[in-house]
DNA sequence: CTGTATCCTCTCTGATACTG
DNA sequence: CAGTATCAGAGAGGATACAG
C-alpha cells in the first residue's frame, strides 16, 4: 500500500479516512477489480462451476478467473466446494459476507451506470475546451 | 474494456449486468483507483489547492495526483478553478455529481473497512488449510 | 473438468528533472 | 505554485501448454 506507511507508523497514529482507506485498499482492489466485480455479480445470481463461470464472464482467461476466485475465496467472500470425483466437480458460491458486499457493489455500479450519459457529456465538453 | 466486445457488438444486443458493468468500467476504475478514492474523499471534506491536496494525500506523486485529477475532472466529478494570477492559484472542488458519487463511495469503503477483521480471519483460515 | 506453469507484453507507478 | 517530460522498474493481464 502506501510506501513507507503502515509498516512504519504505529496503529495508534493511524486514524483518518486516508489511512482507513489504506487498510481496506487491498480488499477493495480485489472486489472492484475488473474480473472481481463480474465474478461477484455473477455469483450473486446463482452458484457456478468454473467453466460455466468462465463462459458467463465472457473474455476472462483461465488464469485471471482462477486468480480472481482465489483472492475472493481467501478474503472470505466466495466459498469453493470441491467434490472429489473424477472428473472434478467444483462449485463456487457466495458466503453471507460475500452476498452482502456484492449487493452493495452492484448498487454502486448501477449508480455509476446511471451516470454514464452525464459523464460522456462532461468528457465531450472537456475534450472540446 | 473487454477485448472484442463493445466495439463489435451492436448496442441492442448488450443488456446484461456484465455488459453494463463493461460500459461503466472505465469510470469505475477512475473512482475506485488508489488515488481516485483518496482524492474524492479529501475533496468531499473541503476544496483543496494542488499542493495542499498533495500534502493531504500522503504518498501521492505529483504525476499521479495530476493524472488522477485530470481523469476525475474529465469525467465531470471534479471542478478545476484556475485563477490566472502569478503565481498560479488553482482550486479543486467536487461537482454535484462528484459529491453524490463520493458519498456512495465512502459508504462502500466504510463497509469494506468494517469487514477487515473478518477478512483477516478468513485469510488466516485459508492460509492454514 | 479444474486448474498450474511459463513466457511475454503492456500499463501503471514513482523518481527525477524541468517549464511557465 | 502548478504542473509537464522522461525514464526505468514492478506488476497486471493474456496465450499457450501441460498436469491431476
Amino acid at each position: 500500500m502506501a510506501p513507507g506507511r503502515g509498516d512504519l507508523i504505529p496503529d495508534e497514529l493511524i486514524a483518518d479516512v486516508f489511512d482507513r482507506a489504506c487498510h481496506s485498499r487491498e480488499i477493495l482492489e480485489h472486489v472492484t477489480a475488473r474480473w472481481g466485480v463480474l465474478a461477484l455479480a455473477a455469483l450473486s445470481e446463482q452458484p457456478f462451476r468454473f467453466n460455466a463461470l468462465r463462459r458467463k464472464i465472457d473474455g476472462v482467461s483461465e488464469k485471471m478467473l482462477a486468480q480472481t476466485l482465489q483472492a475472493l475465496e481467501r478474503d472470505g467472500f466466495v466459498h469453493r466446494e470441491a467434490r472429489p470425483t473424477i472428473p472434478p466437480h467444483v462449485e463456487y458460491t457466495l458466503t453471507p459476507m460475500g452476498r452482502e458486499l456484492a449487493g452493495r457493489l452492484v448498487a454502486l455500479i448501477e449508480h455509476v451506470e446511471s451516470l454514464v450519459p452525464e459523464v460522456e457529456q462532461a468528457r465531450t465538453r472537456y475534450d472540446r475546451g
